[in-house]
RNA sequence: GGUGGGAUACCCAAGUGGCCAACGGGGGCAGACUGUAAAUCUGCUGGGGCAACCCUUCGGUGGUUCGAAUCCGCCUCCCACCA
């Protein structure tokens, strides 16, 4: 398959393609340029589909250029938000950036990445040459975006500092000379402001590459971290497995093509199986994407024994009667979920309790039920899916 | 800078002296039904306590009052119109 045509799968658009073309012909390595806010210390799903792409560049011999934006971060990046964003503290951007890092590699090729700090040079722009920037952008042409004219239209505020963000990321494609740069959907506009910054620097344009956003677990919005509607690269394997099995069967082929960019006749052939097998196997994939195949499998073989065969996980939390009991020899049921500390708060242990939730042994318990020191093991299930024993 | 309006729990939003841990909707969690899906129905949704009850919460702070989300002073932030 040639090159382009490797590169065009999964993306969801190229600027352009010709010039990608006569970069490729260069028979150099190509400076592919992801940047990333350490906003919150955990990568998503979401960021895996980008940096696929990522690493497909480098498996053609590329350089991957990742931009940390640790100084972005504390400006915010509006795109697609309905509204500012909160200050953050620099000791909190610091440290995501450490735990970004080595997220990253799971997926990257750590021998082809260059790591940059865009602090490096964002950090000593006095204000003559943030000037200088702002100059390169108009009001208007702000307000095109989608994203701030709704939240213009309805009246919410919008800061000075987000008009800035777009041309600080624009910035560091100039410093870094990026020959490519990646991004999601919602990202466009600021990879083509990059564009014009390199070429008012006399550089040559890098080539935009967007990939399609992946859908987060509630089915509506954009998977994100801010939402709160995702999957972690540092979820456990069974809460990878869990998340995917939870989503709905409509959403299930947007992560299809969008993770594992099947086309049109391959949907189509998934669509006339049995949607449970269908999500498994995603559910499967996904979570050897994140962690391993053996993980994966593993996985798979638990969730069946545990939901489709109703049996005990091989694996949970152990506690000791000491832990919960304090060495009693009787002790309310309520009093043990609050000791596990498997739950928020005991109000919300009471809760489960109440409403029929609880299951000693698979058998469900009454609210008021007092435990008595075990003979032996005792399995604790709270919901379906948490499971705890407790050992004499 | 001037004038007017506003800030309530995860989000939207009602509440203008005690009946308010605060109506309603969304979201979330749980139960039933299922395929840990969707849809539907039901319940729960600040913390502690078996309970009576106690503690924290209506932008911040200081008052008035037996009693404040509600009244008064000051402060902070947001919005609209005018400039």
């Amino acid at each position: 398959m040639d090159v382009l045509k490797q590169i065009s799968r999964g993306a969801e658009a190229i600027l352009s393609p010709e010039e990608l073309a006569r970069k490729l012909g260069k028979n150099r390595p190509l400076r592919v340029k992801l940047g990333a806010d350490p906003t919150k210390p955990d990568l998503t799903l979401g960021h895996a589909v980008v940096l696929q792409k990522l690493r497909q560049f480098q498996d053609l011999g590329h350089t991957a250029v990742l931009i940390v934006g640790d100084f972005t971060a504390l400006i915010g990046d509006p795109s697609g938000k309905s509204s500012t964003r909160p200050e953050l503290k620099k000791g909190e951007v610091e440290e995501n950036a450490k735990t970004y890092i080595e997220q990253v590699y799971r997926i990257l090729d750590p021998e082809k990445t260059e790591i940059r700090y865009n602090s490096e040079w964002l950090e000593k722009l006095n204000f003559e040459a943030i000037l200088k920037l702002l100059r390169k952008l108009t009001v208007a042409r702000m307000l095109e975006r989608d994203d701030f004219s709704q939240r213009f239209k309805s009246n919410s505020p919008i800061s000075l500092v987000e008009f800035v963000y777009p041309l600080a990321q624009a910035y560091d494609s100039v410093v870094v000379k990026a020959d490519i740069e990646l991004g999601g959907r919602d990202q466009l506009f600021n990879l083509l402001v990059g564009r014009q910054l390199q070429k008012d620097a006399g550089q040559e344009q890098q080539v935009v590459i967007t990939v399609p956003l992946l859908i987060g677990l509630d089915g509506q919005q954009k998977m994100s971290k801010s939402l709160g509607n995702y999957i972690a690269f540092n979820d456990t394997p069974r809460d990878v497995f869990g998340k995917v099995m939870s989503i709905s069967d409509n959403l299930m082929w947007n992560y299809w093509t969008v993770l594992f960019h099947k086309s049109a006749s391959e949907l189509k052939a998934l669509k006339n199986e049995h949607p449970m097998a269908v999500k498994k196997a995603l559910a499967r994939a996904v979570t050897a994407k994140l962690h391993h195949e053996e993980a994966a499998d593993y996985e798979l073989q638990q969730f069946e024994q545990v939901f489709s065969k109703g049996r005990q996980p091989d694996d949970m939390t152990t506690l000791s009667w000491r832990t919960v009991a304090e060495d009693r020899d009787s002790i309310p049921m309520v009093t043990v979920l609050g000791k596990s500390g498997l739950f928020p708060s005991k109000k919300e242990a009471r809760r489960l309790l109440r409403q029929g939730a609880i299951r000693v042994d698979g058998r469900k318990v009454k609210d008021d039920l007092v435990l008595d020191r075990p003979e032996k093991t005792l399995v604790v299930q709270a919901g379906k899916r948490l499971f705890f024993k407790i050992i004499p």
